[in-house]
DNA sequence: TCCAAAACAGGATGATCATCCTGTTTATAA
DNA sequence: TTATAAACAGGATGATCATCCTGTTTTGGA
């Protein structure tokens, strides 16, 4: 019997955060014990905690490094790519609710879920959660200012735009997830834009 | 000494209900134990388990008669009372954010709160919360069409109305409770009123 | 008055869970 | 090669928690 071992520090870490990431949305924070994630990811109790010293500090790991780049891959990044904010935004939400009917079932907003379950118990999670809120917000506000300095869009408030359409979107798919429907998001998108035009 | 006790079943489950929903919303569900619960309301252990057998119970208890009826004063009754839906809609915002601002501190939305944590637990959590979020909705959706008929409110799709104006107030609270600034309800008031006047 | 059920008391129990601790193995740098 | 730290293993521990259980008191009806 040989015994054989690979240092993977970078991977193991990553599987940590992987299988944290999805049973948080899935499942919750308080809900995810250590023992289910160490299950989960084929990890022991040593490596967990030479990683992640405490359940906080894996938790903050994921909001930092998993749900910040989630929003940015679904929301900032194609908001900044798309011709204008308001095409962006309806895009967006349109992927979205396309992927979610496909899916068959709702788990919610990674950011939302968090957001509710923790910004009041912890106060590093509050601000590691609302920062990652603002910068989803000035990315749309400064979408709707460059289409502004390129000629389109009126005189709509960047901020107010921007404001409007995160808490609407949150809001939507608070409901979509409850009722596990997307349509909600549909019909919030629609009001969104037979308002504004 | 003499012995005496005066059982007052009906004062006791409402004193368990009003710790519960408190904490519920302050801490959430899963991060309230039933000894927190107990000893906050004065309760023993023995008259808890009598009243509500499990916490599930306990939580079903609290979103049918407290969370329901928080809506219902805080929403619903004032925007059925208002001379039109959107008067009613920028008046329970305005109110809820005074509210906000004078207290100096944000604890979100009960439904909502409750809703993220619960609604993919267990079906019964999520179809109760889900009757909640429809009820609500068509209380505005129906103050709309009550507009339509005496006259006011052009050709607003009021589903519509209604659903964005729901998510914008549940995502606003959501932003107002992670960055603790009340500020965001306005902002996204005027974002829903600035669109569609 | 008497009795059965409801209301309440308070401790027991077993399971769960996050953290910690003591080792062992692997990598790194001198 | 060797020393040192990082990476990993796996069990121990103590605390917490929801539920249950046995017993006592109160209440309302017969």
């Amino acid at each position: 019997m040989r015994k054989k071992r690979t240092n993977d520090p970078e991977g193991m870490r990553r599987r940590v955060l992987d299988v944290a990431a999805d049973s948080f949305q899935a499942r919750g924070y308080h809900a995810s014990s250590l023992g289910d994630l160490m299950a989960a990811a084929g990890v022991t109790g040593g490596a967990l905690h030479h990683h992640f010293p405490t359940k906080k500090a894996l938790a903050l790991a994921v909001i930092d490094e998993r749900v910040a780049a989630a929003l940015l891959e679904t929301w900032i990044a194609p908001v900044r790519a798309a011709p204008s904010a308001r095409e962006g935004v309806r895009d967006v939400f349109e992927a979205v609710a396309a992927e979610l009917e496909q899916q068959g079932y709702v788990r919610g907003c990674p950011l939302n879920n968090l957001a509710h379950e923790l910004s009041l118990a912890d106060d590093q999670f509050r601000a590691a959660l609302a920062s990652i809120f603002a910068g989803w917000r000035q990315a749309i506000a400064d979408k709707v200012r460059d289409d502004q300095r390129t000629g389109g869009e009126g005189g709509t408030d960047p901020d107010r735009f921007a404001a409007l359409t995160v808490a609407a979107y949150s809001g939507a798919m608070s409901m979509a997830k409850t009722a596990q429907d997307s349509g909600v998001l549909r019909e919030c998108l629609r009001g969104l834009i037979s308002l504004s035009t």
